[in-house]
DNA sequence: CTACTCACG
DNA sequence: ACGTACGTGAGTAGG
């Protein structure tokens, strides 16, 4: 059976273009649109296997429908620039898929489609249309099959006649008599003033049409009847508008839009240029993968048992090399080989991991445990993690690939060997995902395969070194590299691979207490709604909640109703099932992530917790944690702290001593903006929030009462954030007008950060990007964009950055200095964790004294600021009692 | 695999 | 007018 499937080009470009954040590949040139049709693209050909193709454009800036009414399509803002600027592409894009295309002078894309439906119609033809416009429902037939794009852009609503008729009660023909009588804003179809969807639709189900409503106008009464009789030719005008010309002058044959697949080589080297890597990486352009190795052919020797003994000389004093480890978690991972470039002969060398385990790859293990061999390699961190566990040692990193690819590029979403390749023209290397798979389909190649790839990925490192390096001069970021974040990787692995012991069965009994309240809990909300469900499914819960028991619905998700805390918080008023429920909430959080997903973390041997620090995650700088997240360990209200007290030292008779910085983004925003009042409030130390209160509302300390202290909290909160009027307003629960009318107090006395913030932006507009204190960048292309949100967003982004990317240097410099600082001195203290803007230790009692007064003092003086920095240091026997 | 919710700074 | 506070990770539901 045949199947045409029509897109209606310029509709679905332009839903693309809203729904996706306005992506650009590195030489600028926008995207989103072009990515977002390209996936609609690939799921219609796998879902509907379509026979025949065709994407219908708009052509001209006049159509037939202009001659008869000027000022149609007028008032519509003009295509952004951002977009017009990728039809180009997606047309090339749709050459590449080898797609028929099609535009008319003088018509639109509608009347193409039109046309095109009328003679499915008349044949008995199967057609799917896809359209982002509900105009397009008039030509639904049992033919024709109308998908309308929903929320983003791949999902997709589905309408025959029947569905028509059951969302409208009306046939598809009388689409044009909802828009006669309804109008289009969007298109400056004017309609019947005052007359919406719901209206328009009553009178349809009355009277069947815009002429019939206007025959009976006589018989309806009051501000209607007014309406629409003052306004029947209106009706008319904006019906003959919607309805969609049917009898293109053009070339119906369905031969014409035949489809047969798309041309491998051109689509991949189209993704290339446009730098779509996941669907690079995703797609399978059989054919198009055989040119991506081929043009370096390596030397490359798998080193037998017979061969090892030679080439831990050959190796040299410096070399480049890949560790393959397997896994997400790297404290247990395996580890599969490693390829070492040989400069001595321009080749590689792979040594599987079971060899360099035995007794003969004991040289290699010395080799790369001794720090004079120098290594440059693609992840320190969690190669050295993962060696560590296996009882080598990695030492003598020299430069670090990917570490140095995230400073240039924090926000780069694939940090991966051959993702470097592609963005820095590297000769071209499979995706891991093409050789290994990926989930449950994973697997190792055989020896052959993995040695290549592995060997091609040290070779990719080889010739990335240089590159980076260069990069890194460019950016002003060598010292940022050499001095912070490559001696980093080897304090925080020193950190994980120690871990922090946890009381296990302090854990479990905690865990007991809980399930017991959560029963009764349970027991307590079944009783109120009257039946038993699944409390957890915020589908259930919303359906209880707001059908069942009929408590006002405010939010809405995309799925639904929000059960959020926020929504629930305002509801508790009027039922007691609300609260039960935000119980009932809190603690099964604690049970499922703190209780259960930590004990699932501790090793049983130590009875304790290994997290791995992501230096290569957050946009801003700061370290992120994993398996467990010890960076969201609660600590607000008072049941969840108690999983503190389950942190405990590892040693008898030792501490937990926790240091945090006092208002560091706050501290960071006076330096760099110099603002007169607000170093002043930190030079003389002062609390920042009354102060902040103080001087906005004008009044003196004595007088700051605790709603004063808390206003002027969230509006310092707003200022590192990136202040808005409404998220301020949200904050406080106040209206829009209040927050701005703060936020102008604000500004009036702190007019440094005013200056500071508006200086950011403009900067970040000139230059593309943001920098902390210690150079590092963050990139913000969406800085120019004509839409709104995504600018606001950017701009928010422009302010908050370097504040809390700057707080992430001074806290890495301080964790850097402190171990040096921990070895130098023959300190027995370890430090264990980073949280932020918060550093804990374990310390021996005898350390303790010591440890008081050098951990803020190395924290204070990490980095000299024109304000002080402060940090506050307390221990206790568990991380509980440190605060 | 995505959406929602919620824990932290 | 537009409608979001900045940065993360994890667990559960449900397609």
């Amino acid at each position: 059976m045949d199947k045409l499937v029509i897109i209606d080009g310029n509709s679905i470009a332009s839903r693309a273009f809203y729904a996706l954040p306005l992506l650009s590949n590195s030489s600028g040139l926008h995207t989103n649109a072009v990515y977002g049709f390209t996936t609609m693209l690939l799921k219609l050909i796998e879902e509907e296997k379509p026979t025949h193709f065709l994407v219908a454009f708009d052509a001209g800036k006049v159509t037939f429908r202009h001659k008869e009414y000027t000022e149609y399509k007028g008032g519509r803002a003009k295509t952004p620039p951002e977009l017009s600027e990728q039809f180009p592409l997606i047309k090339e894009l749709l050459k590449a898929f080898q797609i028929p295309q099609f535009e008319l002078q003088g018509y639109e894309a509608d009347d193409i489609i039109g046309t095109l439906t009328r003679v499915a119609d008349e044949s008995g033809k199967q057609v799917l249309l896809v359209s982002g416009d509900k105009d397009m429902l008039q030509l639904s037939s049992d033919q024709v099959t109308v998908a309308i794009t929903r929320k983003g852009i791949t999902e997709v609503e589905r309408y025959n006649p029947a569905e028509i008729m059951e969302k409208y009660g009306l046939e598809p023909k009388q689409i044009v008599d909802l828009k006669g009588l309804m109008g289009d804003t969007s298109d400056n179809i004017p309609g019947i003033p005052g007359v919406g969807e719901k209206t328009a639709l009553k009178l349809l189900h009355e009277y069947g049409s815009v002429e019939e409503v206007l025959a009976h106008a006589a018989e309806m009464k009051g501000k209607m009847k007014e309406k629409i009789e003052e306004h029947a030719k209106d009706a008319m005008m904006s019906k003959e508008l919607a309805t969609i010309f049917r009898e293109v002058p053009m070339d119906t044959d369905w031969a014409t839009f035949r489809y047969e697949g798309y041309d491998g080589q051109a689509l991949s080297s189209m993704f290339r240029k446009l730098e779509f890597k996941t669907l690079l990486e995703k797609m399978d352009f059989s054919g198009g993968e055989a040119d991506i190795e081929s043009a370096v052919s390596l030397d490359i020797e798998v080193i037998s048992e017979a061969g090892i003994s030679g080439l831990a000389h050959a190796l040299g004093d410096s070399t480049s090399l890949h560790i393959e480890i397997v896994g997400e978690n790297p404290h247990h991972s395996e580890v599969a080989g490693v390829a070492f470039y040989l400069a001595d002969g321009d080749k590689y060398a792979y040594v599987p991991f079971e060899l360099l385990m035995s007794e003969a790859g004991q040289p290699i293990q010395d080799w790369l445990s001794d720090e004079s061999k120098k290594k440059q390699l693609f992840d320190q961190h969690r190669a050295e993690l993962a060696l560590a566990w296996h009882g080598v040692r990695l030492r003598g990193v020299d430069f670090d690939v990917l570490l140095a690819a995230y400073l240039l590029d924090p926000t780069e979403s694939t940090l991966t060997v051959s993702g470097l390749a592609f963005k820095y023209g590297l000769p071209g290397i499979r995706p891991d995902e093409d050789v290994f798979g990926k989930g449950a389909k994973f697997r190792l190649p055989e020896l052959a395969a993995l040695s290549e790839h592995l060997c091609r990925k040290a070779d990719t490192i080889r010739r990335a070194v240089p590159v980076l390096r260069e990069e890194l001069e460019k950016g002003e970021m060598h010292r940022l590299f050499y001095e912070l974040e490559l001696p980093l990787a080897g304090v925080l692995a020193e950190m994980e691979l120690r871990g922090i012991k946890v009381d296990a069965a302090g854990l479990r009994q905690l865990g007991d207490e809980i399930a017991g309240q959560l029963e009764g809990i349970m027991a307590r909300i079944y009783q109120l709604a009257g039946c038993e469900f699944n409390i957890n499914s915020p589908k259930q819960l919303g359906e209880i909640l707001f059908e069942k028991l009929g408590l006002p619905a405010s939010k809405k998700t995309k799925t639904g109703y929000s059960t959020d805390a926020e929504v629930l918080e305002r509801l508790a008023p009027y039922s007691e099932i609300v609260g039960q429920i935000l119980q009932y909430r809190q603690l099964a959080k604690l049970q499922s992530t703190y209780i259960e997903g930590l004990l699932k973390e501790v090793r049983p041997e130590t009875g304790k917790v290994h997290t791995y620090y992501r230096q290569t995650i957050a946009a801003t700088g700061r370290l992120s944690s994993q398996y467990p997240n010890l960076q969201n360990i609660p600590i607000r209200l008072e049941e969840g702290r108690k999983i503190r007290k389950v942190f405990v030292p590892s040693e008898p008779g030792w501490y937990i001593l926790a240091a945090d910085y006092s208002q560091i983004e706050l501290r960071v925003l006076a330096h760099i903006s110099q603002d007169e009042k607000l170093k002043e409030a930190f030079l003389q130390n002062m609390d920042i929030h009354t102060k902040t209160a103080m001087d906005v509302f004008g009044v003196q300390e004595s007088e700051v009462d605790s709603n004063m202290r808390r206003s002027a909290k969230a509006v310092n909160f707003g200022i590192v954030y990136g202040i808005s009027d409404y998220g301020l307003s949200q904050n406080l629960a106040i209206t829009r007008k209040e927050a701005a009318s703060f936020i102008e107090q604000y500004f009036a006395v702190f007019q440094g950060v005013r200056t500071y913030m508006d200086d950011i932006v403009k900067d970040a507009r000139r230059d593309g990007y943001v920098t902390t204190l210690l150079q590092r960048r963050r990139y913000l292309p969406e800085i120019t964009a004509s839409n709104f949100n995504l600018r606001s967003f950017a701009e928010r982004t422009a302010m908050n950055s370097p504040i809390q990317g700057s707080a992430a240097d001074i806290i890495k410099l301080a964790m850097v200095q402190m171990a040096e600082r921990l070895k130098a001195d023959g300190l027995k203290s370890r430090m264990l964790l980073q949280v932020h803007d918060e550093l804990v230790f374990e310390v021996p009692e005898e350390e303790l004294e010591l440890m008081k007064r050098i951990v803020p003092e190395v924290m204070a003086d990490a980095l000299k600021l024109d304000v002080p920095l402060q940090a506050d240091v307390d221990y206790g026997l568990t991380w509980y009692d440190a605060k």
